[in-house]
RNA sequence: CGGGGUGUGGCGCAGUCCGGUAGCGCGCCUGCUUUGGGAGCAGGAGGUCCCGGGUUCGAAUCCCGGCGCCCCGACCA
């Protein structure tokens, strides 16, 4: 890599390990917009993973894919009061095209909810029209003060999807579909648990109804909130007019949901796994699920464990494994397994002389333990079971370590110490109070992340209020959160 | 925008206090020898010292004015 061999570790500096992990992956690199970043191929193999798994999940519940302009009239925006509010202050907008002013600035969309409900009212006519369901991938704009690299850029990728119901308990189910189905991505695909729930009216979408989200807990026990998904009510139908004739004839304006996720899962997937020797992939989203490296002394060795590889190679991926034979020359062994290890591939073979006499492989983890021979015998099968044991304790690990980081009825001095120590999740009572919840957040940075579904409450329900002792309406996780 | 820091080959830095024409490590290129945990030797390429102005015989270095980037805050997926 670029300087010294030994990494910054986690526990030195969190915010620079994180940045050396990406760089010494090669997943992302700085451009010369600012806030901007370039996705290199290694990073951008982790979020097509994420897209194809994502993207089949959306079309086995219905979903059709659909593309709309990056340019939006910016009098669109302005027609829902709360989204405007929320997004005006972070909008690019194009003033001139042509070596002209416009005659009306176009804004890069922040999100599309404006631009696709205009849309929406051209095509729904009907309850026969109902439910549409869309989704895109696409770039957004957001002008942030302070980015960090896929955690929070100027410009990111996402999907966002926009769907109209006949009825508010159709777009609720959607909502919360949705919401399950990203927890479903987080916990199976990235090996991430989170927390799902609801997000208080301060911290909820601009323009939404209610907003519920899927939070996780990074290693430096910070929370991040790594998916949304909003039940928008009647308010985009009513600002962009959306209305369908009912089967009984009247007319009535439909129910929207939008939801999202983006490249911040990138982020999310290396502040959760990685170690200090880099990133550490969870082997499904992984671009190469393992690495062969040959080793040779003589000619004769290296067209021996050149041959060897091969055959290895082709026979796993022809099992569905996604496999990467690296016969660069010039390169000691040693010098590959620790580029690998940087890039996080899960599972190392290495092929001497001795394992193609023995009829055997040399197996390594990424995540650690001991080095071991196995045969080439049934070698397809044995590899999927390494990478399925991976997948599953990587989530146990995590697990474990958001609950180790995660307490439970804890006094407001107590809070307060740990909002400026330790950090992690903090379950308490919250008396629903808007000013409370600012109060929280100006002394002890922290916010409310979810007021979490019933399968993470408590089993006994607070019955006060966490910070003011006033009567609890709400159990409330707060954390410091990204 | 407020506070702090920093701009020198691709990357990380030294040199700046005390002015004398740019150096180290890593990386890169070529060749030979190497290859079971970051190879060795030899040769080589690569720099408007952030920009502009000033002082001086002479500026990476001193002075003035800009700009960029990073960290901490306010905003956020």
């Amino acid at each position: 890599m670029a300087d010294s061999k030994a990494m910054v570790t986690r526990e030195a500096d969190f915010s620079a390990w994180y940045n050396e992990v990406i760089q010494r992956a090669e997943l992302a690199d700085y451009s010369p917009v600012r806030g901007c970043m370039v996705i290199r191929p290694n990073g951008y193999a982790i979020w097509e993973q994420m897209q194809r798994a994502l993207d089949d999940m959306f079309k086995a519940t219905g979903h059709q894919n659909a593309y709309f302009p990056l340019f939006i009239p910016q009098s669109f925006l302005a027609r829902e009061a709360e989204h405007v509010e929320g997004f005006a202050p972070e909008t690019a907008v194009v003033t001139h095209g042509g070596g002209k002013e416009l005659e009306e600035p176009l804004v890069v969309r922040p999100t599309s909810e404006t631009i696709i409900y205009a849309m929406y009212a051209k095509w729904i006519q009907s309850y026969r029209d109902l439910p549409l369901l869309i989704n895109q991938w696409a770039n957004v704009v957001r002008w942030e003060m302070r980015t960090r690299l896929f955690l929070r850029t100027t410009e990111f990728l996402w999907q966002e999807g926009h769907t109209a119901h006949a009825s508010e308990a159709e777009a609720e189910e959607e909502t919360l579909m949705i919401l399950g189905l990203y927890r479903k991505f987080a916990e199976e695909w990235m090996a991430m648990p989170v927390l799902t729930g609801r997000k208080t009216d301060s911290e909820k979408f601009a323009g939404a109804l209610r907003t519920y989200a899927i939070e996780a807990l990074m290693q430096d026990n910070r929370a991040l909130q790594a998916g949304t998904s909003h039940n928008l009510g009647q308010n985009f139908a009513r600002a962009f007019d959306v209305t369908y004739q009912t089967a009984e004839g009247t007319l009535d304006h439909v129910w929207n949901t939008s939801w999202g996720v983006s490249t911040r899962l990138v982020g999310a997937l290396i502040m959760t796994h990685s170690d200090d020797s880099g990133l550490v992939c969870p082997p499904r989203l992984a671009q190469w699920q393992v690495v062969i490296v040959p080793i040779w002394k003589t000619d004769e060795d290296r067209a021996a464990v050149h041959q060897a590889g091969t055959d290895v190679m082709n026979e796993l991926r022809h099992a569905g494994i996604r496999t990467h034979l690296d016969a660069r020359e010039g390169l000691k062994p040693g010098a590959k397994y620790f580029e690998w290890e940087a890039r996080g591939v899960p599972l190392r073979l290495e092929i001497g002389p001795r394992d193609v006499a023995a009829g055997s492989v040399m197996l390594a983890r990424r995540t650690g333990g001991k080095k071991e021979p196995i045969s080439l015998v049934g070698l397809p099968k044995r590899i999927q079971a390494e990478i399925d044991t991976m997948q599953q304790a990587l989530l146990d690990a995590a697990r474990e370590r958001r609950d180790a980081a995660t307490v439970r009825g804890i006094s407001k001095d107590e809070f307060i110490a740990r909002m400026a120590g330790a950090g992690g999740f903090v379950f308490g009572g919250f008396c629903g109070s808007a000013a409370c919840e600012a109060e929280i957040k100006e002394q002890t940075k922290a916010t409310i992340r979810v007021l979490p579904d019933p399968e993470f409450r408590s089993p006994e329900p607070p019955a006060r209020c966490m910070w003011c002792d006033a009567p609890s309406v709400a159990e409330a996780v707060w954390a410091k959160a990204y």
